[in-house]
DNA sequence: CACAGCATGTCAGTGACAGACATCGTGGGG
DNA sequence: CCCCACGATGTCTGTCACTGACATGCTGTG
């Protein structure tokens, strides 16, 4: 039994010997190419692995599923938005914390073309949208539990968040497709004048 | 060759030698009754197949997925909502008009038992919650063109849409959670009340 | 120098779907 | 009355996402 029996064709340990660094990121950069490349659906968790030089298994040890590479950041996310939240005064209206938490966002946490890319490659894919809907879900729901704990009732506190979520949803949105000079402040703040516009009446009209 | 030979073990073409009719229908029921027995990962397409009397392949002619047999009446529901809106006179409010729609669908569409049961399914599954945030994203779409029918401006139109839809989801959690006495109408009369508190300043506090 | 531990590879299996083709009653036209 | 196109289904085979169990090889530590 030779050496290379033993350690057959595997390529893959190159630094003198020991694993290449970065596993993780490398999956990653190769998961956002292919997709952009060929599509969501046309790429095989197989042919990730393989460009970014490890084994189908490993991709699954990073990420629960194929389509969880596009959505690392909105842990993040979540986190700066909630941790804005317990820092607004107390005697901020709910709403009002949501949407001053989104508007902290910002220019922190994402780079412009890299969230053009992303939304170009959920855009082509209905499975993809599934997961971008969960995780703005799960953020309303979070953000409700915060307001929560800033003594808010439920209807209301469920209520403002998703007015919040909604704002962020719009504004994004804006931000992405519009001028890329636009800000994001800005954005958000044209976002909620127009929301004031669509405040219900009171009384249902009986058809 | 025996006459077992050719029909095989095949058990299926009972009615004189024709096939069961509404296999559709009996694969909606075993799906749900399985669903509920054991959870909906725990079913596989093969056992709702066997259970219905059909092959793995039959059922996926007529559902595009495991999911789908779930989510039915929902393209049924958003027909109704699009047509109530296009009905109401064009100097109401956009959101307005759309909640006037939800507001008619009450009784029409659902029935509450089936509702629970179906509710319940879902809660207890994220691939399930994902088909149903996908499905309430299309129908706030499809509102949001609605309006624009009615010569809604672009912001606005979604705005009103998500916000619409979003007292519909309130209002039918509230409506299935709570007591079973109270009536639909009820419970998005109530929601849109507690929504009008949470309209945002203007401002946006800088922090 | 033995050994525990981590990151990875290897192998085998399950289950969701999809395409291609075969089968068998049924209903209409000759 | 027969033939044939058709519609609903079964059968077979394949691909791919994902998972559990186990093996391997380096690395740092006592």
């Amino acid at each position: 039994m030779s050496v290379t029996d033993i350690v057959g064709e595997d390529r893959r340990l190159l630094l003198m010997g020991r694993w290449l660094p970065d596993a993780h990121g490398r999956l990653a950069r190769a998961a956002l190419e292919l997709y952009s490349e060929r599509g969501f659906e046309q790429t095989t968790a197989l042919e990730i692995a393989e460009r970014a030089g490890v084994t189908e298994r490993t991709f699954f040890r990073y990420f629960a599923d194929k389509r969880e590479v596009l959505f690392q950041g909105s842990q993040e996310l979540q986190r700066i938005i909630l941790e804005a939240i317990a820092q607004t005064p107390a005697d901020v209206r709910p709403v009002d914390a949501v949407i001053a938490a989104i508007d902290t966002v910002g220019g922190l946490v994402f780079d412009r073309a890299h969230s053009v890319r992303r939304a170009t490659i959920i855009a082509a894919n209905p499975a993809l949208q599934e997961r971008e809907l969960l995780k703005f879900s799960t953020l309303t729901a979070s953000v409700a539990g915060a307001l929560r704990e800033r003594g808010v009732a439920e209807p209301s506190a469920t209520l403002a968040a998703e007015t919040g979520v909604t704002v962020f949803k719009i504004g994004f949105e804006r931000w992405i497709t519009g001028t890329p000079s636009e800000d994001w402040a800005e954005c958000i703040r044209d976002t909620v004048r127009q929301l004031r516009d669509v405040t219900p009446s009171l009384i249902v009209s009986q058809v």
